[in-house]
DNA sequence: CAGTGGTCTAGACCACTGG
DNA sequence: CAGTGGTCTAGACCACTGC
């Protein structure tokens, strides 16, 4: 066993490790990390100890366990929860009777951040930030409105173009395209009216009350690196959520 | 190591085990449980497959582990959070500038469960059910106007005064005077308006916007004893949820 | 069949709590 | 100090995957 540097569990040091890897793109989203029994040779541990470090990462959802397979990086894509921060479902309960969404982006531009939208995103005011607005409809129906914004730095080279012309979640072609795996987010709901312009966006009155959805969403070691305020329409869907 | 009756991981057995115990009151809320080797000598398996079971009841919050104590019966009192399944925090982000919620029940009566809240409880239409309607304000202002039904059967004897004159959360009373334990819960979160009953209690105009939460709580074995439907004022408060 | 993750064991030792 | 949960090891065997 390699000596103690800092005072915490072995594993909790192992399960750094991996993640350091992680982040620097050592294994890819979608790929296979090696063996537990490679990286236990390869930290000096047994395997046991790997054993553990993983299972913290696969309760995180960072990692995917695949039994006779290996152990995968995860990814927004090819998961079968085709949205997994995305957390309003069809009345109906039947998650696939929506379909794909029908997606529009309403408008993408770069511009210095307000002091707001800086401080979810640990930016100074004024630093350069991509503004997205985009439309989610199921059936024709525009269901929701999202703005988001991302820091300009690690988004380089980001435009309309490039999300227009992407099949599949947003999120995974943040992880191919820039190397972004959004890991964690919180989110902030709250019942609210549309203003004129959302209002004709979603196509409803200025009077139909709206979940206003404001998502932090953080890559590894917590870095935020997304702010999204999100309008849903929950006369046909609702927001689910579950309580341990 | 005991035989095996069906075919799942012993240490599943085990946990089937245990939450037998738990829900036949072997061990009361907020009691240590026996430890992991009495547990391991009682089972005839290793101290490491008890802990294994126990891992996963911790991490279900059935359960909460105190190193060099014991392993505890988790509970709705006592909790160093108040309200376990109330994800509404004050948008001062401070928990505790709150302080306790003024409660008032508003009614408090035994009827026929209609169709809905029947389905919802697992019950015949017409079964009886408790139904109670209270508001939570806060500095004086009523923020939370919840109605909510509970099964006839196991809630007996359950009146207005033994809810008024509780000190503490709902579920602690459920917990003591009836041994439910609600254990796990599922949210359905819409915006609304208010109807003009609803508006008055809240004191707002029935065109402010409220957060419509509809929620189910289970005891063990996933048993539905609770439907609770909650219109929540998001002017000084917002409901606070974390994705993984 | 070999290689992967998943289970189970037995035992050693550490860290924390309380009397 | 004894008793609890927490960590770590080494080794055996099982269950699943793909060649």
């Amino acid at each position: 066993m390699s000596p103690t540097p800092s005072f915490s569990p072995l594993y909790q040091q192992i399960k750094a490790l991996i993640l350091q890897s992680l982040q620097a793109g050592e294994w890819k989203p979608g790929e296979p990390i090696p063996s537990e029994i490679e990286l236990a040779a390869r930290f000096r541990v047994s395997q046991g100890t790997v054993r553990k470090a993983i299972d913290e990462l696969a309760a995180e959802n960072i990692v995917v366990r695949r039994q006779g397979k290996g152990t995968f990086v995860a990814t927004h894509a090819e998961q079968h929860v085709q949205y997994r921060f995305l957390k309003l479902v069809p009345d109906s309960g039947d998650l696939d009777s929506d379909g794909p969404a029908e997606r529009t982006i309403v408008d993408c531009k770069r511009l210095r951040a307000a002091a707001d939208v800086a401080r979810a995103l640990s930016l100074r005011t004024g630093d350069a930030v991509l503004q997205v607005r985009r439309v989610l409809a199921y059936h024709g129906v525009p269901t929701i409105l999202e703005d988001l914004w991302l820091p300009g730095t690690p988004f380089k080279g980001l435009t309309a173009e490039r999300l227009t012309g992407w099949r599949g979640p947003m999120y995974s072609l943040f992880e191919t395209e820039f190397g972004v795996r959004m890991v964690r987010a919180e989110e902030k709901i709250r019942a609210v009216l549309p203003d004129t312009a959302q209002a004709a966006l979603l196509q409803v009155t200025n009077a139909t009350p709206l979940l206003s959805v404001e998502r932090v969403a953080h890559t590894y070691h917590d870095t935020p690196m997304e702010l999204r305020r999100g309008l849903y329409r929950t006369d046909t869907h609702h927001y689910r959520n579950e309580l341990g």
